[in-house]
This record gives structure tokens, C-alpha cells and sequence, in this order.
DNA sequence: CGTTCAAGAAAGGAATCACTTTCTAACCAG
DNA sequence: CTGGTTAGAAAGTGATTCCTTTCTTGAACG
């Protein structure tokens, strides 16, 4: 009787594991209540923790949504693809992508752009170009080079708009739809619209 | 003596040209501090008037962010360019379309996502669909049509990701930079990409 | 085992901000 | 000119929320 079966075991968690719960919790309220709705004790709660141990690491609202949005991003990494042909590759590349990143444009950009560091001397661009991680897809320069090496693609003559026309229209649809892309349209964008121009 | 020189003639608003000058303190607000920003206490000072004349208009908050959102989107229409060419058309439509809409996705977007409207039961989509309209950019059918009239075209063999690709680049660049495209970007979205693929 | 550190609970201070109320006077219709 | 409407000024209320402080106790480390 002197423990109750209704509470099972408080257990405290430490470093990297309370930490990453925190930022957890955090990137998911952003996503269900946006920037604005966003508080420190509803984050507190959701973690199962307190208020103060989220001001032990950051030193107010704006830090702590900024680590959240990072360790979304750093958490879902994007893997390179290597399949032998260039098609090959970007599919599986833009898939990746498409599922790895669906939601984090949109969320990222609608807190750097809803208030998130007004104050702290950031503009608007390095505000971005810090949630978005200063890179927009990775591996895009690796896998265009071994297709080049394939003697798939003439990189010399190919333009730079159309290296990143996939990569752009897949950004494009994750930020209007908020969701993966359909494996059709991926394809439309490889064989309609890529292949094509190179 | 009665009438300082430093105070110049009190003039009163009324009607649609302070319901006018209310929306555009909003949206210009709305763009320099964003949503969660955003106080209705600024929105009357920056309109040089006081709270209680914004809310006799909106009941709070939200309904005036997006009346001025509404707002700033219907003021700047875009006209429909009609230069012969298919090509002259889409070079006068994006411009037109980029120089009308820049910032106004971003900003509109970010406010969807940062807590507008979450309590008044409307989904993220329908939040969306009301602020950008429900249209992307509007006149694209039309020029298309013509082209395809005047044979520069054959609208039944050309994929509909094809007629999207110049708008959705456009779109995404607007979202990026939060600017107009450089004419240089708009041309090669135009010769490199659209014009290669019909 | 004993020491140290931080997790978690709780309560509250101070500021902000949505929204209200009241009042005066400028504008408009007749 | 007269009367009704509403712009605009000013002050205030109540709720929210950022952030702090204090205290107890579970966990890590030697």
C-alpha cells in the first residue's frame, strides 16, 4: 500500500537523455501550437519536468524553441543514397528528403518568421540560414559528381538552375503541403521535369 | 497662438480610407515584427489611432491579422501581361507576380503557422487556403491558353508539372528570400528550364 | 557509503498584452 | 444649425506567461 500502482516508479533522467526529451518536447509543441502558443510550462509539462529545469539550459523561450528546431533537424539525418545511376540516386535522395524533412521547412521558417529573435540583433536571413541549417539538401554535390565521373552528366554544360530545380520543387512542396511527397510526384520531377534538361 | 505650428491640423478618418490605413499598419507590422509579435496596442499607434477603434472593426486579434493579410493580398493584384509571346507573357507574369507577392507568402504563412486562428477550429489547410486565397497565381491558365491558340504550345501533350514548374520556383524563391527574384533568376527559370521542356 | 550535483515540485514576482470602459470632440446627414 | 455617429484619447482590469527562487530528494561518482 505504500506505493501506489497509479504512480509507476519516478525515475529522473540525466544529461543527453532529459536533455533530448526537452528539445522533444519542445519541436512537438511547436508543430501542434506554433511558436506563439508555445510556453515554457507547457513544454515543462510535456516533458514531464519543470520550468526550471529547461532555464537551467537555456537562458529563455527564443534559445530553447532555436536548440528544439536544430535537434529536429539533427536528429533526422538525410543518408546518401548510392544505386549505381544518377535516376536512381536522386530518387531515393528526394525521398529521403521528402520524408525526413516533411513539416521542418515549414515549422522553421514559420517561427523565424513569427517573432523568434526579433530582439536579438538577428535579421530575418540569419535567423533562416541558421534553422535551416546553412545547407539546403545534403549530399546534392556528391551524387551529381559520381554521375558526372559516370560520364551520365557533363557538369560543364549542365546550369546550376537545373542541379537545383529537384531539390527546390521538392522544398516547394513540403512547405505548401506540409507532408511527404507522393513517390509519383518525385518521379514527375526526375523524369518530366530533371532528366530532360541534362 | 491657439494652434501650434508643431501640431498639424488633427484630420479625422473615416470610412475605407482608415479602414484602409488600419489593415496596412497591421500588415506592415505583421512584416517587421511578426505574428507573435504583433500587439494591437502597435497596430494603433503605427495607424496613429487607439485600440478602441480597431476592435468596434474585429473582435480580436486574429480576425484583424487576417483581414490584413486579406487585405494586403486583394490591394496588389496582378495583371495579366499580353505581349504575343508566350515567352514575353510568362517573363511579364512572373515579374509582375514576384514584385506583388514578395513577402507576402512567408509572412502569410508564417502566421498560419504560428497560431493564428488555432482556436477558432480551422485547420492548418483551411487557415492556408483563406490566406493565400485559394489561388496560386491567378492568370496562369489564361496565357497558356493562348499560347496554346496560337500554336506555340500543344496543351494535350505537355505534363501539368511542366505548366507549374516556372510558378512553383517562383513560390519558392519568394519563400527563400523573402524578396523579388533577380531578372537574371526569372530568365533562366524561362529560357533554361520552362521553354527546353515544351 | 558518503558527497555532490542536478531533477523535479511549488509558489510567486513582474511585466506584458488582449480587451473594456468612459469621455470628448470631430465629422456627416438632415 | 442640430443631432447622431464614431474617431481618438486615456485609464484600467484581468489573465497569461516569462522567469526566478527555494526546497526536497533521486541519481551519479569516487
Amino acid at each position: 500500500m505504500a506505493t501506489e500502482a497509479s504512480e509507476p516508479v519516478r525515475r529522473r533522467r540525466h544529461g543527453k537523455e532529459l536533455e533530448s526529451a526537452l528539445l522533444a518536447a519542445g519541436w512537438d509543441e511547436l508543430v501542434e501550437a506554433g511558436y506563439a502558443r508555445l510556453t515554457m510550462e507547457s513544454v515543462a509539462v510535456r516533458a514531464r519536468t519543470s520550468e526550471a529545469v529547461l532555464y537551467r539550459r537555456w537562458a529563455n523561450k527564443d534559445q530553447l524553441v532555436l536548440a528544439a528546431i536544430e535537434h529536429q533537424r539533427d536528429a533526422n539525418p538525410v543518408a546518401l543514397p548510392d544505386t549505381g545511376t544518377l535516376r536512381g540516386d536522386l530518387l531515393a535522395l528526394l525521398t529521403a528528403a521528402s520524408e525526413a524533412l516533411a513539416g521542418f521547412f515549414a515549422i522553421a521558417a514559420a517561427a523565424a518568421f513569427s517573432g523568434l529573435l526579433v530582439d536579438t540583433g538577428m535579421t530575418p536571413a540569419q535567423v533562416r540560414a541558421r534553422v535551416m541549417g546553412d545547407q539546403r539538401v545534403p549530399h546534392t554535390r556528391t551524387i551529381y559528381q559520381r554521375a558526372h565521373r559516370r560520364g551520365e552528366i557533363d557538369l560543364e554544360r549542365v546550369p546550376a538552375a537545373v542541379l537545383d530545380l529537384p531539390f527546390d520543387l521538392v522544398r516547394h512542396d513540403l512547405l505548401m503541403d506540409l507532408e511527404p511527397l507522393k513517390p509519383a510526384r518525385i518521379r514527375s520531377i526526375v523524369d518530366e521535369l530533371f532528366l530532360p534538361l541534362v
